[in-house]
DNA sequence: TTGACTTTGAGAAACCGTTATCGTATAGTC
DNA sequence: GACTATACGATAACGGTTTCTCAAAGTCAA
């Protein structure tokens, strides 16, 4: 991650633009929109790197490939569409996640996926 | 699922005998306790079959395979130990979470997993 | 017990997201 | 503009899980 390329800024600015986090191939078309060319193997190499220098998370879903989305953004949580596979961002948590753990457990973390219709596929969705 | 083979009472008896929700190859491993010579591709159509039947359900956990536990269990949500990759059931939950979703969303339902180090783990676990 | 039909086990193959390879293109430097 | 290291794109390879194939074994009703 040294040299600025279309490639790279064609990546970042997808991410940044969009308000959720997306998937490795999400994220390719996105970018393509901005420059059709661009290879799967170069989006991959990107979030790699941007992974590694804190710029971009990765978000583990349930039963799905992971999600990325810009990093330090405050303690919050998603929702995965069942209709279009989109996950959205869940602002909030609620107190008292971590005291579920059995006794004797250590918890470092918790991670809440909501599942459903987001509300584009509310109104079309198949029930 | 029609006929009674000494297989499926191994697989059967070994997700009964289990407090926690068991990967295939975990699975494999306990029924082969019973029946060493188990092969990999009958558990995997006994999980099929067990599923479609409703005896057996899939539990999603982000970013590692999914488990299977006894269906029919109160709700209820899981830990996964980072050191042992067990996962672990939690019982309970909170009140609210479907709430968190953004207005216009429907929630149809949701996961919560905790992380860290299981009982078992604790001790010994490295950081 | 017989015989039709189902299930099994072993291995091959499919699957799918991800990574490596390699020749070409390009950014950044002088 | 020329040079050199880095990044690119296409494609093959990977790795792990899951499914398929098929001959052999097993189940169960008659």
């Amino acid at each position: 991650m040294e040299r600025q390329t279309r490639q790279r800024e064609a990546i970042r600015a997808a991410i940044e633009s969009c308000d959720r986090p997306l998937s490795p191939a999400e994220l390719r078309d996105a970018a393509r929109r901005q420059l059709p060319g661009l290879g799967a193997a170069t989006v991959y190499r990107a979030i790699r790197d941007l992974v590694a220098c804190g710029w971009l998370r990765a978000v583990e879903i349930p039963g799905a490939t992971a999600r990325y989305e810009r990093a330090g953004k405050p303690h919050h949580h998603h929702f995965l569409c069942r209709v279009c596979n989109a996950l959205w961002e869940v602002s909030g948590c609620l107190r008292g996640v971590d005291r579920l753990a059995p006794a004797g457990f250590v918890t470092e973390g918790h991670e809440i996926t909501l599942y459903g219709l987001c509300h584009q596929c509310r109104g079309a969705g198949p029930a």
